[in-house]
DNA sequence: TAATGATTTGGACTGAGTCCAAAATATGAT
DNA sequence: ATCATATTTTGGACTCAGTCCAAATCATTA
């Protein structure tokens, strides 16, 4: 944990971005909540400092984004959920009652998707995939149970 | 376009729902414009329509895509965009300048994405795919031209 | 340790979408 | 064709996620 901070510390640095309790505490909250929004970041982070503005939640994480540190993800249904597994081209399995994200690594090996059927021009960089199901956990023991459940964020 | 009111008619009846004025303008709407969002759908009925609420374009969009006649996408930093084409598998080429969005076919046949590399005990149902990138139009022509443009919704 | 540029703060604001209850309309039975 | 009923539509208030802004604070560097 201390060395985590350190560790965060020369990432933050070595990316240009200066060092302050609201980064680190940001790093350290997504790096051990694989998926999680900016309002339950914001939470987390405030049970270790106390306080932190929303702004400079935002500030932080789409800062991280753009340097690559971390990634946003844009799910139907759901605000933006951050990871800090980034550069390894994995996936994502979304259950459609439970809203529960699961990462996967890339079906085809590593950055496959990057070939489109047919590009039409443009430049591709990235090839986002999202699997969508219904995790063990929602899935029906018994099969007349209909699924009526609406996916919901979880809070 | 008359035989398409009927078409669209008959689509509606066929799937439980009643023929309204404003469902036959979205439909006929959403298959004029491959991907759109709902404000804008909201306009292009107002042409036809004169009138449409608000409540009543969201409505509609989601029971179609309820009913399996429509499609609901959302990619980071757009609001929703719908579309008619369904069942087919496609997925969807997005250019970080300016946001255009084209379909693709899917690059390894039908349905194949549905494999996951592991499925962690999930079924999946769908295999939504996005490539990112740049469009023939936004690539700059002059190699040492900047790309600083912020991709921005169409309006 | 001071100067300065970057970051944080909080409050107002926007945009996308939903909730609600009343009015209007499509459908199915007669 | 008409009526009764269930479904849709309306518009206005509201929520939620995120951004804008200007003032205050803080991290870095010289």
């Amino acid at each position: 944990m201390l060395s985590n901070m350190s560790n965060h510390a020369t990432l933050l640095r070595s990316h240009g971005l200066s060092v302050t309790p609201q980064r680190l505490a940001l790093l350290q909250t997504i790096s051990e909540y694989p998926h999680i929004t900016a309002d339950q970041a914001t939470e987390v982070v405030r049970k270790s400092l106390g306080t932190i503005s929303r702004q400079s939640v935002y500030n932080t994480l789409n800062a991280l984004v753009e340097k690559g540190l971390a990634r946003r993800i844009q799910p139907i249904d759901s605000p933006a959920l951050f990871e800090d597994r980034v550069g390894d081209n994995h996936h994502h399995l979304i259950c459609r009652s439970c809203g529960d994200v699961t990462d996967v690594d890339c079906a085809v090996g590593l950055r496959p998707c990057l070939q489109a059927s047919d590009d039409n021009g443009f430049i591709i960089d990235e090839a986002e995939v999202t699997y969508w199901g219904e995790c063990p956990k929602c899935q029906p023991k018994i099969s007349n149970v209909r699924k009526t459940t609406k996916r919901k964020v979880k809070t």
